[in-house]
DNA sequence: AAAAAGATCTTACAGTGTAAGGTGTCAAGT
DNA sequence: ACTTGACACCTTACACTGTAAGATCTTTTT
């Protein structure tokens, strides 16, 4: 990549006035347009979900965008700020599909779980940022608030509404980061990731951890997800029992 | 800090036998004993807890052992493993208190929640984490058996047991990390990370969160620690029901 | 005391975020 | 048409990161 090219064309001293910029001899990166701040978002969002957001660089960043990594920061104040982009990013692709109505609110909370956690599933970075996280952007504070009004609407008291919204939050995020850290690739188990608890289980170590793997999760057509459901269900119930002794 | 130190004794030309090392000329930093797999631990604890992992360098956890960075490396094999083990530190410290007979499984279940968010809210960096641990510890492993073993020896049929840890960490997760995302410094908010959020309120663009907030977050005394008993009760609530149909 | 094993240090490299200031381009003001 | 100044992008530089390779020092085993 070292260019290393001379001085550059000084002020005044090339004979013609040289073809601008437009087409230069460099077409091997995304040029064309100006930097802006959606192309960055959108270019740091290809990257993390592909690569992680461990080996999202402003170096390579900018290089994904035929500009040096300097030139990133008219646009965006640090990496830091770009991090808080890019969670509000996901919030804006979770933000709701329209509430259409007569549909009962239970149906509602379950599809928006359901989205909930696809959406943080397809980028897996996200749900491990968002305890860093100090400032919302417009997107999150726009999910939130339609989000709160689908409660309301379904005539959820405040406070319940309030209840409904924590304990949602708490339980797909929680469930995603476990979804994450299990040594399942998409629904399987991967036997590589077993040694060590195999080896251990297999010494009577862990014999309750051994009676569960052998039972359930090591039966075929397990799958963890299964346990998304469990929970919602048994939340949702739980919601609609103290919703219905208000209302 | 640069030494740049002569060649620094050879061999065996010292003329007095030297008094070991016992006392070297640099009593700056905790040296003393030999690096340890648990020394090195109980460091990284101290300064990820005090700094966050970010912070949490291989030099800078050197320097606080009084020994240069790649000493580590033997024995520790990456920053990596590394965290592994913080992380199991943590779980470590979660283990369980004796499972005093005679406790019915609903206090048993309350107060084991309560001590995991404890124990994760001591150690803030933990739950960040824990998303990318693909490799679980001792520590870990003997603490999801025990816990196990908790809710078989209470009754629990395999799979309601499997749902209930499932939704536990789930809940206590997320709750976590919603709590670290808060703008709240130990229990009250702080008003310098709310500027964005009441200028945005203000002027009526989020309405729904605006009647929250009023009437409810910002109304003195208000704590979001209550969402946490809340969801827990819900959710004991919900396996008790599922419980006493099985048994 | 010699030899082997193990722990620590030195040096080096490729990568990171970003501060400071330089350079080229384009639009507005004259 | 020429100057001016704002702006977008680039260059260089710095302090810092994780860790590979190999030298050196320390301890243990013989």
């Amino acid at each position: 990549m070292k260019k290393k090219k001379a001085p550059q064309n000084q002020t005044g001293n090339s004979p013609i006035r040289m073809v601008k910029k437009k087409e230069t001899s460099k077409p091997d990166s995304a040029k064309a347009t100006r930097l802006s701040r959606e192309r960055i978002i959108e270019a740091a969002l290809n990257q993390a979900d592909r690569d992680g957001i461990q080996a999202l660089s402003m170096r390579k960043l900018a290089g994904s965008l035929g500009v040096e990594a300097m030139s990133l920061y008219h646009h965006v104040s640090s990496r830091e700020e770009l991090l808080d982009w890019l969670v509000d990013r996901v919030f804006e692709e979770l933000s709701l599909p329209e509430t259409k109505k007569k549909q009962n609110w239970k149906q509602w909370m379950t599809q928006l779980s359901i989205r909930m956690r696809d959406v943080l599933l397809r980028h897996p970075w996200a749900v491990g940022l968002l305890d860093s996280r100090r400032n919302p952007g417009p997107g999150t504070l726009y999910y939130q608030d339609s989000r709160l009004g689908g409660f309301l609407g379904a005539g959820f008291p405040l406070d319940l509404a309030a209840h409904a919204i924590a304990i949602q939050d708490s339980f797909v995020y929680g469930f995603v980061i476990q979804e994450l850290a299990l040594p399942f690739e998409n629904g399987e188990l991967d036997p590589n990731d077993l040694e060590g608890f195999t080896n251990s289980i297999e010494q009577g170590t862990y014999p309750n951890l051994q009676e569960m793997a052998e039972k359930i999760v090591f039966k075929k057509g397990y799958s963890f997800r299964r346990e998304f459901d469990f929970g919602l269900n048994l939340i949702i119930e739980g919601l609609a029992a103290r919703f219905d002794t208000t209302h």
